[in-house]
DNA sequence: CTCGCCATGCCCTGACAAGC
DNA sequence: GCTTGTCAGGGCATGGCGAG
C-alpha cells in the first residue's frame, strides 16, 4: 500500500522527478488520449469546434507567431514531408487553371518590373552559360542555319543599312577605317624591317664579321636598320639595276638570288660619301 | 499535428535583334 | 562570326496560411 507523503512539498518534488524521468513516455500517453478523445468527437462536432472564432483566432495567432512558423517549417523539412510536398506542388502546377492564372500574373506590370530587376542581376551567369552553350557544335550549326534564312538574312541588312545611316555610325566608320590603316602601315613597315634584315644580315657576316646587318666601313659600323642601305660595290649599271630597283623589291630579289657578289651594307652617310667622294670623308675608307 | 490550396521566388531557356 | 541585351515564358520547390 502506498502511503501518502506527509509533507505535501515533498510530494510535489517526488512527482516533479517522477514526470522528469518518464517525460517521454508520458507525453506519448498524452498524445493518445487527446486522440483517443479527439475520435469520439463526430465531424459535426469538430467543425463547430473549429470555427469557433477564439479557436480560430487562437490557431491563427499561433500560426503566424515566430514559434508557430518554426514548427510548421520543421514539418515540412522532414524527407517524407518535403518530398510529398513537391510531389502535389507538382500536380497543382500542372492544373490548367493553375498555369492560366500565372499566365495572367506575369503579365502585371509590377511583376514584369520585377522579373526585370532580377534578369539584370543574373545577367552575368546567363553570359557564362551561353558562352558555354555557344561552344558546343551543335549550337553552332543551329545559330547558322538559323542566320542563313532568307528573312533572318533580310531583317540583318536591314538592320546593317538602318545603321549605316546614322551620324554615330559614319563617324564611327571613319575612325575605324583610320585605325585599320594604321595598323596595315605598321604591319607594312615591320614587314618591310623584317626582310630588310634577312637580305642584309650574310653580307655583314662575310664582309664585318657581324651577326647583326651593321655599315661596311670599320670606323663606322653603324647597326640601325633604319640607316642602312645596300650598296653596289662596282656600281648599279654593271648588275644591270636600274635606279628605282631599291628598297623592298631589292631585298626580295637578293634573297631570291641567294645573295650575288658585288653587294656590301652600308649606312646612309658612308654611302653618299663614297658616292660622291670614293671613299669616306669622315672615316677615311 | 496534418493537409491542401495557393502565390511566389529562383533559375533557366528560346528566340530575336542589335552590337562588337 | 561571335557576343550581348531583351522579351517572354516555363519548371519547380518552397513558404504562407486556413481548416480539419
Amino acid at each position: 500500500m502506498i502511503l501518502p507523503y506527509k509533507d505535501p512539498e515533498k510530494q510535489r518534488q517526488a512527482s516533479k522527478e517522477y514526470y522528469q524521468k518518464h517525460r517521454k513516455e508520458r507525453l506519448e500517453h498524452n498524445r493518445l488520449y487527446a486522440k483517443k478523445q479527439y475520435d469520439k468527437k463526430t465531424p459535426a462536432e469538430i467543425q463547430e469546434y473549429n470555427q469557433r472564432p477564439e479557436v480560430k483566432e487562437r490557431k491563427r495567432k499561433d500560426s503566424q507567431s515566430p514559434k508557430g512558423k518554426l514548427r510548421f517549417r520543421l514539418y515540412r523539412l522532414r524527407p517524407e514531408k518535403k518530398e510529398e510536398h513537391r510531389i502535389e506542388s507538382q500536380r497543382y502546377n500542372l492544373k490548367p487553371e493553375v498555369i492560366t492564372r500565372r499566365k495572367a500574373r506575369l503579365k502585371k506590370p509590377d511583376i514584369i518590373a520585377k522579373r526585370k530587376m532580377w534578369q539584370v542581376g543574373y545577367r552575368p551567369r546567363r553570359s557564362e552559360l551561353r558562352k558555354k552553350l555557344y561552344r558546343k557544335p551543335e549550337a553552332k550549326a543551329k545559330r547558322k542555319e538559323h542566320d542563313r534564312k532568307p528573312e533572318v538574312r533580310a531583317r540583318q541588312l536591314a538592320g546593317m543599312r538602318r545603321r549605316n545611316q546614322t551620324p554615330e555610325y559614319k563617324t564611327k566608320n571613319r575612325s575605324a577605317a583610320l585605325r585599320f590603316y594604321h595598323r596595315q602601315k605598321e604591319r607594312i613597315a615591320q614587314e618591310h624591317d623584317e626582310v630588310k634584315i634577312e637580305a642584309l644580315t650574310p653580307y655583314s657576316k662575310k664582309m664585318s664579321n657581324s651577326n647583326v646587318p651593321c655599315c661596311v666601313c670599320v670606323k663606322c659600323r653603324e647597326k640601325e636598320i633604319k640607316f642602312l642601305t645596300i650598296d653596289h660595290i662596282h656600281g648599279r649599271r654593271l648588275m644591270g639595276h636600274s635606279h628605282s630597283f631599291s628598297g623592298l623589291r631589292l631585298y626580295k630579289w637578293i634573297i631570291k638570288n641567294n645573295f650575288p657578289d658585288g653587294l656590301q651594307v652600308m649606312c646612309h652617310n658612308c654611302n653618299k660619301a663614297k658616292g660622291q667622294a670614293k671613299s669616306c670623308p669622315v672615316h677615311g675608307e
